[in-house]
DNA sequence: TAGATTGTTAATCGATTAACAATC
DNA sequence: TAGATTGTTAATCGATTAACAATC
């Protein structure tokens, strides 16, 4: 358990670092400052985030790779298997549906729901696709704790809350919208336009077309130079 | 022109505070306060992001919705059209291929390639997919700018190589890995295990089977409480 | 003018970075 | 022990919030 209120950003990373040392050798310490490279931060930056959650590291040495990924696998619950709803089997949900990323972190959809008659009864991936006014109680009988949502816009809160009626305390959000949840429910949204829309605004107004087109300066970063590479 | 350094917070919201008022009168003048609301802020965050980029408002009255419109699409670069190459049409580059949120926001995917001999020369939502190895001459000679990584993680690094080879200047990443990218050129990633990690850890140890299973406390924090609606 | 809300300055809050004593 | 790296404290940096003079 944290020692003090844990940031956000370092659950993502904590999240980065499991990533990066999955194929790591078990018995392999690594010192901070080489799974900072790995990942792309800051040798300080990894102490840190480790050291809310306890001691792991070896003075003197670094950390063993075995016990860190024990750990961190721990701490973010991804050691044991997650049940997930998904809501809307369009082409997103489908493609969610064969997402060979998720086995690896525990991560399971168990339950999948659609409005459409021509879909309901129809078997992807190994997941029967059932009626989305059946979400509650398959929910509760099923103890389904997470939710992904990739329905269109309109449907996104009305399936909101039968997911928190069914029981599920974590929504993950692809409708372009902001959908209100009762407190104790945890919501991320992703957005694919504002991420475009974000890569856009740092480009500079360069889009082709359009009318009065200034340039907005060059602010653009970057995440690591090629030369680190070599 | 922004006058200081920009949050890339600042810009994430500016996306959406255009997402709300999209279906707003174009006449209507909304105070900061009212805009906050809609999109869960505060309205002085609403007023110091708006700031950042020049003074839209009217003292007294708020912010006419046709003006915000119109000054938040030139700022994020979405008024004018931006064409993107998609690279990688398994489920999730086909699912993006699909995705009807794009368009509104002035993107298109105007080339797709993928390595795939089954695949190349179809054509998939009007647009035919083309051999991964054409990627810098058909980006060169088109003059995109953007692209969208969907393929698998050994594949990311260097589908990215000749994306960049080939003058694209910023870069949406689906692939769950780093890629190294040179100065200048702009990179996002999405990774949708990282969201459902961090989801697992807001809910604490709850998932089903696994071994010790410590509960890590009542973390869960809340967009906005249903409450709030009323 | 009186009332309301902007744009901005100053204060606060929170996260990252630097530095170093403790530890293997 | 000498050398190296952790875990943590203090300093810095950056973003958010509060407050209010300027403005319609």
């Amino acid at each position: 358990m944290p020692r003090f209120r844990v940031p956000e950003a370092t659950i993502e990373r904590l999240s980065i670092y499991l990533r990066s040392i999955r194929g790591l050798n078990e018995t392999r310490i690594l010192p901070s400052q080489e799974l900072a490279e790995l990942v792309g931060t800051s040798d300080a930056q990894v102490r840190r985030d480790l050291s809310y959650f306890g001691e792991f590291g070896v003075p003197g040495q670094g950390y063993r790779v075995g016990k860190l990924k024990e750990e961190i696998s721990r701490i973010l619950g991804v050691d044991s298997i997650w049940w997930i709803a998904l809501v809307g089997v369009g082409n997103l949900g489908a493609a969610l549906l064969a997402y060979p990323g998720f086995k690896r972190q525990g991560l399971r959809i168990k339950a999948a729901f659609d409005n459409d008659l021509s879909k309901i009864g129809k078997i992807w991936q190994g997941v029967r696709i059932q009626d989305v006014e059946k979400i509650p109680e398959v929910l509760s009988s099923q103890g389904i704790k997470m939710g992904v949502i990739a329905t269109p816009v309109s449907a996104a809160q009305e399936v909101t809350d039968k997911l928190i009626e069914g029981g599920v305390k974590g929504i993950l959000n692809f409708a372009p919208v902001r959908i209100l949840i009762p407190e104790g429910v945890k919501l991320r949204n992703v957005d694919l336009s504002i991420e475009l829309s974000a890569l856009s605004y740092f480009l500079g107004n360069t889009g082709v077309s359009g009318e009065a087109k200034e340039i907005l300066g060059t602010r653009q970063q970057t995440e690591q130079t090629k030369k680190d590479r070599e």
